[in-house]
DNA sequence: ACAACCCACAACCACTGGGTTGTAGGTTCT
DNA sequence: AGAACCTACAACCCAGTGGTTGTGGGTTGT
């Protein structure tokens, strides 16, 4: 992980960006699956889905911990609300375009109708 | 377009899983751009960032009109909110799964200590 | 001890993705 | 008309992704 939050939102929208991985993420925000459970579910080699558990996790979505041979696999939400913060964000650049097109056209109509009584410049 | 949900998360995480591809979307989120102006602010060739343009489009995050010789590219929030709103979803399956732990322990702290007056079962 | 099971890892393959260059067509300006 | 400009599109290159099979090693149950 490096840290830097591009980088970081590569790896998210990377991660998300496949259906299998989405569904594998839902079922273990659900609860923890094993490794060869979540297998069971897709029609795809027990490895594909290692590998796909593998890009979540390196994209910080889940996590993995040991019990004996099987490798569960959880997740909390706090990431994907980190993810939807950024979306929020870009979000926010459309926003601020609107509030300024509202200012103009509100300084444009003050400039049509000006004010009665004090002159706008002081 | 397919409608299908699948596909279209397919395309609107593959889409916001590059960098450059963000950062369009910043600048056409705060205001309208041509492709060729767009495409001064990156190190690439403008055949690049009209690929990504047609990316973003395809995923229905921008939008583009002619007007002339050029081609411009905006964008509204709303799309934007629709991908923040399936993150929430996501997350939702975790939520689900703490109520319903609560709901579990709730009912065992009532089993160890049951209520005084009234049997829980009429 | 042995079989069954779960996982990790390497090697390979087909396909897609991001990038390039080159060519060509429609617009604007002088 | 001609130059300069903006875009579109095809063809190609290389790296990465999603998938496979095969091998091997740790864990569990009989």
């Amino acid at each position: 992980m490096t840290g830097d939050p591009e980088d970081r939102a590569d790896a998210w929208f990377h991660a998300l960006a496949d259906r299998t991985r989405r569904d594998i993420l839902r079922r273990v925000l659900a609860g923890e699956h094993s490794v060869s459970t979540l297998a069971r579910s897709y029609d795809m080699s027990l490895t594909a889905v290692q590998k796909h558990v593998a890009v979540l996790e390196g994209a910080g979505l889940i996590t993995r911990r040991r019990s004996g041979r099987e490798s569960l696999a959880s997740a909390d939400g706090v990431e994907l609300r980190a993810v939807a913060r950024l979306l929020t964000e870009l979000e926010s650049h459309w926003r601020d375009r609107i509030t300024r097109i509202d200012a103009l056209l509100a300084e444009e109509g003050s400039a049509d109708r000006p004010p009665a009584a004090a002159p706008p410049t002081p």
